[in-house]
DNA sequence: CCCGTGACCGACT
DNA sequence: CAGTCGGCCACGG
């Protein structure tokens, strides 16, 4: 299964045999947030059965090998902030405002219409 | 198997 | 309300 042509979540689960089952569980995770709404960390840890793994959760989504298919720019910080470096933080904030969430304060305002 | 490293979180100053 | 602190956990060396 060539990247490319990832185009539904069975294809992401195909391209993703290969990687453990908490990773596949992430990217499937965040594969389903919808346009203009945005998840947290935590909420994806709970969402997998793995509620205490929200660092685990970021340390994977930091390797998004599917990217821009998996859409992890829509995970956020439980209070709405971005984390990683600065440049590439900023780069998803934008994306992020791009889908018309809004943001305040360089963070997304948390209400629960936006929010997954 | 121990250890350091994070795109984290909640509680507590 | 901004920092700090301890706990968390997958992963790689």
């Amino acid at each position: 299964m060539r990247r490319e042509d990832v185009k539904t979540e069975h294809d992401v689960r195909e391209f993703l045999k290969d990687w453990s089952e908490f990773e596949r569980a992430v990217y499937l995770a965040a594969y389903n947030i919808p346009h203009g709404r945005v998840c947290t960390y935590g909420s994806i840890a709970k969402r997998i059965g793995r509620p205490r793994a929200s660092r685990a959760v970021a340390n994977a989504l930091h390797n998004n090998p599917l990217y821009p298919i998996v859409p992890c720019w829509r995970v956020v910080k439980a209070d709405g902030g971005f984390g990683g470096d600065q440049k590439a933080a900023a780069g998803r904030r934008e994306h992020v405002r791009s889908e018309g969430i809004p943001i305040a304060n360089d963070k997304v305002i948390m209400s629960k219409e936006v929010l997954y």
